[in-house]
DNA sequence: AATGAATGAGTCTTCATTCAT
DNA sequence: AATGAATGAAGACTCATTCAT
């Protein structure tokens, strides 16, 4: 039978629906992605192991679902618009604290992303996908400085917009992953203050 | 029979260790880990499959032993003394010309590492213990020139050092893992830059 | 999956355990444990491979499971109340008979349980645990009758048992192994009445 | 190459089989048979491993040749004259010394047919021979003494000697199996005593 | 004769997915 | 919709035996 992703959903279906989904991600960000499987969801789901199917395709399938919202807020955080008005600095630093701290919010579900973009074609495009708009925001923002004679001008606007992205994306990555002792505030202003100077940028105090 | 990693070989030995070595390098760049299966291995080194277990324990096993030269070039450019009495961003910029040259020289198994460390404790240690050391250096000069009075001193200097390993290191990685069409000696000299800037140390033009 | 074990069965699911269970009795008979194999389990129970694995974990479970119900019988010979009021011999005979029937009635776990027995501390335990506590009865016995003066007052008990428990355990063993070619009820009163004998214990005629 | 069992060893193939066939009963008696790889065989004998294919066929092999003394002792035991003009509870007492004497002195080996036997029809083979011409001798002894009258004239022969085979033979097993702290004088005078009295000898005090 | 490397048949076990109720 | 049992393809691993030197 043919997963009901798109029937309509009697009321009680799509409680059910909901449950696997929410445990998928309870037991992702426990297990990983490779170490999850299915009944270990449907355990979570307190659901009968066939229903998975009846809902899902596959754990890709289910993990596509689980991850759409926090693809989603990420790349909102990249796509979002910064404070008008403000100087180059402040908006770096508003970019700065947006992206941490949505980060610090999804970090579960982020690092089982980073898992399975190292061998599913499919989420290395997503990833690619979210990266590259931030940097595309990025690097627009540099030209724009270059040419108002703000920043650096001999700086390849890609190549650093490249590097700015890895700098606060891996940061926040490794920070998580290695469970380092940082305070969020410290974190925000150094790396803020360090993408506006490898800019050129001069930094206030 | 127990694996003779420890046993004196034979010289037929060591050629058969070598190509199962070396085959594995080539099925891990060309598959990943995951999608490697032992007999991947031992067909593309011509061997029978159970001969492949007179030399390693598991896909694992093999991995490590793969990995163990990578890693310790890795460890040494991270180790490696830099150019004495050069300025700051002379050394900076020969730190890092041997880290992107070290990364592409052996991209293959190190964007491997990068999945294995997303799911084994063992290979996520090792992929620490490498940053550690490169971040350890990176934060050893910081603070020497916050003293010396030529860098930004509000910084601190792990959560700085931790992010321009970060930049280095993750850019070389997407670098790579997304094909971009950079140009080495761009990417180099606009690390360096964006490096010495970040930190506050003014670049000669 | 876990096995099921522990979970409660449907009636479906309590039928492919059952035809397992009897499957692996009738297979360990025929071939003994060392030369059983999974699929002829499942071969002999009609049911896919794989479906083992949904009620036991391995042979020595499935195994452990089979000679449950034997070995719970055996103990429950062992441990079984003789006929108050008895004189001392028809007491003997009724345990030889008790004894003797019941390893009639499994003799083909009993003798597989004999192979499991020497190479496997499990079962070696589950062994040991029925033959002494066979032999404590029978010690308890001979020490009751010592006192009473009825038989030889120089044989040490423990010993004494231990050799009673073997001539009847072995016999019956080496009796069904070789086959030999004896009338029942002619070994019940034999072993009994040597049993007696052995003890010092006058045997009417 | 066939093995070179037959041929004319030399004064260096005759020391390297035994080497291994010294190892093989170390190793036996340390591990049983089953849990043997001729590997370990090798090691114990510090050879390599293709060597064990110049001098035996297969692990039956090299065990047919390990037991073979000692199956020949047990073979001794069992045919083994009595002293003439004894009486007959000394013929008895002897009887029994010889046999718990052999049966300690090569306890290693004989434990490990007794596991062999329960799965390899020639070596079942061999121990019911060995049983079989001890049986024998203790039959021909009952029949005679019955004839002469001077013990039970009720027992029937073969039956009670297969009891008393039983008893010995499986009390040395069980003894040295589960490691029961005896006394070897004890166990052979009670042993000895009991065997008389089942068969209605009367015994000296 | 001795060596030790090479071989591959034989099993076990997992688990995503399908099926019948 | 829900259930939970059934399925079997896929892969790892062992080790007796053979082979080449």
């Amino acid at each position: 039978m043919a997963p009901v992703h798109d029937k309509q959903l009697t009321e009680r279906g799509r409680r059910t629906r909901d449950n696997l989904l929410h445990a998928a991600s309870v037991v992702f960000a426990r297990q990983g992605f490779l170490d999850t499987k299915i009944t270990d969801i449907t355990t979570e789901a307190g659901t009968a192991n066939g229903s998975f199917y009846n809902y899902f395709d596959s754990k890709e399938d289910i993990f596509r679902a689980a991850i759409a919202q926090v693809n989603g807020r990420m790349f909102e955080v990249a796509a979002s618009r910064l404070p008008e008005g403000a100087s180059p600095y402040e908006r770096i630093e508003a970019a700065t604290r947006r992206y941490v701290e949505g980060y610090k919010a999804d970090a579960g579900m982020i690092m089982i992303l980073e898992q399975v973009a190292t061998f599913s074609p499919e989420f290395k495009a997503m990833r690619r996908e979210t990266r590259t708009m931030f940097r595309a925001r990025t690097e627009r923002g540099i030209r724009r400085w270059q040419e108002a004679g703000v920043i650096d001008p001999n700086l390849p606007a890609q190549v650093a917009a490249d590097a700015l992205t890895s700098m606060v994306s891996n940061f926040c990555y490794m920070w998580l992953v290695f469970d380092e002792d940082y305070d969020t505030e410290t974190v925000v202003i150094t790396l803020s203050r360090m993408w506006a100077q490898a800019l050129g940028l001069p930094v206030p105090d």
